[in-house]
DNA sequence: AGAAATTTGTCCGTATGTATC
DNA sequence: AGATACATACGGACAAATTTC
């Protein structure tokens, strides 16, 4: 039987049990990650999800792959890398009359605020909030709420 | 006899025909795309298949989707100009509660304001505020600590 | 307010193409 | 050439969010 959770999506599991492997040492850097078909023995998950997985991890830098040979644990993890940065928060906020007259509208008008530090060697050097006004798609609920 | 190509994958071709009628307006900007149900009728792929194509565009910016509602093409697609940012205003502030708990520093701390506002085509897209710590020889003198 | 229909999200199992060893 | 492993693609099933009735 397949199993149905949905809590947390099952390659998202595997893909941060597999991060905690690599952080942890169990998978030693430059080491290739087990097979496809051992992680999906392992984690009894079929192979979309296990790609799934791997591509998560890879997105955010834990291992490279190379088509015909495997994934690799990197060696230098997100961290310590020369400036990372993530966004930390995203809100949407009323345009004040600073940001307003910079944008030419409205004292009061949404505008959407995406806060992202950059960080290098573990401290916070910048603070990073871009504006933008809302696009139309996200101005529906925003505006005469029936 | 499906998986026939190979040089170029039948994700990317599809999400590159999305993303020209994106480009040319057969899609408005704001509208919602075709169901994945209709894309799969169209373009005679699996679910799968079409979802991937979605996931680059999405990955893109050309896109955004909603769980239960549908993918909508956004009215900003990455760069659809020449976009020219320029630094409207620079000044130093104290640190809020809440740049303050970013940085890890005391609350009122001396930071550097960088305002920038992105245009193109002579509107405001966005504006940028960047903070960042004065250095160690600015600082002195400028707050109370010792 | 509640049920049904729609639509996207997740997951499975399988088949086949392509690259590397 | 064969074995191994990743990449692509298909089809089906059920869960969850949204909309509609």
């Amino acid at each position: 039987m397949p199993t149905p959770h949905y809590g947390q999506p099952r390659y998202r599991v595997i893909a941060d049990a597999l991060r905690e492997r690599i952080e942890n040492g169990g998978i030693p850097a430059g080491a290739l990650l087990p097979t496809e078909s051992a992680l999906t023995a392992e984690f009894r998950a079929a192979r979309g999800t296990i790609r799934q997985a791997i591509g998560i991890l890879r997105e955010a830098g834990w291992v490279s792959t190379e088509h015909g040979r495997g994934s690799y644990a990197n060696p230098r993890p997100p961290e310590g890398g020369p400036a990372e940065s993530s966004v930390v928060r995203q809100r949407q906020i009323t345009a004040d009359p600073d940001l307003a007259d910079l944008f030419g509208v409205a004292v009061g008008t949404t505008l959407d605020e995406s806060t992202s530090i950059t960080r290098a060697e573990g401290a916070v050097r910048s603070v990073t909030r871009t504006y933008q006004l809302l696009s139309a798609a996200a101005q529906r609920g925003t505006i005469g709420g029936d």
